[in-house]
DNA sequence: CCAATTTGTTAGTGAAGCATACAATCTGGC
DNA sequence: GCCAGATTGTATGCTTCACTAACAAATTGG
C-alpha cells in the first residue's frame, strides 16, 4: 500500500496543521475561491469591491490613505484604481488642497456596481459565518484585527 | 479641510470594517508580508515551506495529493513542485504502484532548507501569537479550519 | 477489452504585490 | 521667499500564485 492512499481526508498528515499562519492562509484561500465564485456575474475581485466600497464611504480620498486603508503599497493602489477606472467606476480629480493627491470618486456606474456587490457580498458573508456559531464572528473579527492592525 | 486628513488611523472609516472576510483577507496579508521579511535570507515563500514541509512528513506523496492538502489545483502544484526541484531541494520519482503518479522526495538540500525554514517558522509564528492571549491560538485555529476545511 | 477517469504536463491568462526610478507638489527651517 | 527634504502619484518590470484548456500516459470499472 502506498502513502497516498491513506489521505482520504486533508489536515491529518503533517505538523503543518500546528501552525497558525497555516491555517490563515488556508481559510484565506478558502474564502477568496468562494468569493470569486459569488462574484464571477460581477467579474469583481475583493480588493477592488474593497476599493469601490471605501471610495463610496469616502468620496474625494487620496490614493495613498486608500492604500493606507487597505494596506497596499503605492503601487498596487495604482493597478487596481487604474483598473476601476478604465472600466468607468471611479473618476480621478486633482485634490483641490493638495496637488500631489488624487481625489477619488464613483461614478454612477461605479456606484451601481457596489450596490450590486453589496448584495453578493452578504450572500458570500453568510455562507462565511454560517460556519461559525452566535458571538464567535465578533471574537474571530477582533482576533484577526489584533493580527492585521 | 480634507476628508484625508480626518485619516490618523485605519479601520474607522467604512462600513468594510463590519465584514469578516475583509479582515480575513487584511490578516493574511499582515502574515504574509511579515513572513517574508523573516524569509528574506532563505528566500522561501510560505507555499514553497508548505511543500517541503509536507513533503518531509510525508516521503513518496503524489502531486494531487499534495495539491488536495494545500488547496492548490494540479497546475499550481506544477508550478511550485517545479520550482522546488529547479533549486534541487525535491526530486520526482515515478511511483511503483501507480504509473500515473510522481512520488516526491525531499534532496538532502531540501531537508537542511526546510530545517533552517522550521527554525524561521518558529520566530514568525511567535510574531503571530504574542498577539493572542493564552487559548485563544487554539480557538482561532479551531475557528479558521471550521472554515477552509 | 474498451470507455471513462485520474494524474501529470504544457501553455497561456490575469490579479496582486513589490522595488525602483522619476516628476510634481508640499512642508519646514532658514 | 527660498531651498532641501518629504510626500504623492506615475511608469516599468519582475515574481508568485491561481486558474483554464488541451493533451498524453496510466489506471479502473463494467
Amino acid at each position: 500500500m502506498q502513502d497516498s492512499e491513506v489521505l482520504k481526508e486533508t489536515g491529518t498528515i503533517s505538523g503543518l496543521n500546528d501552525i497558525l499562519g497555516f491555517h490563515i492562509r488556508l481559510a484565506h484561500g478558502a474564502v477568496n475561491r468562494h468569493f470569486t465564485e459569488t462574484f464571477a456575474d460581477l467579474d469583481l475581485t475583493q480588493k477592488q469591491v474593497s476599493v469601490l466600497w471605501l471610495t463610496d464611504d469616502n468620496p474625494g480620498i487620496s490614493q495613498i490613505d486608500m492604500g493606507r486603508e487597505l494596506q497596499m503599497d503605492r503601487a498596487t493602489t495604482m493597478t487596481i484604481v487604474n483598473r476601476m477606472q478604465e472600466r468607468g467606476y471611479l473618476r480621478r480629480e486633482r485634490s483641490t488642497t493638495d496637488g500631489r493627491k488624487q481625489a477619488l470618486f464613483l461614478t454612477d456606474d461605479g456606484k451601481a456596481a457596489l450596490d450590486a456587490a453589496k448584495l453578493c457580498i452578504a450572500q458570500h458573508e453568510s455562507w462565511l459565518k454560517r460556519r461559525l456559531k452566535s458571538g464567535e464572528v465578533e471574537k474571530l473579527v477582533e482576533m484577526l484585527s489584533r493580527i492585521h492592525e
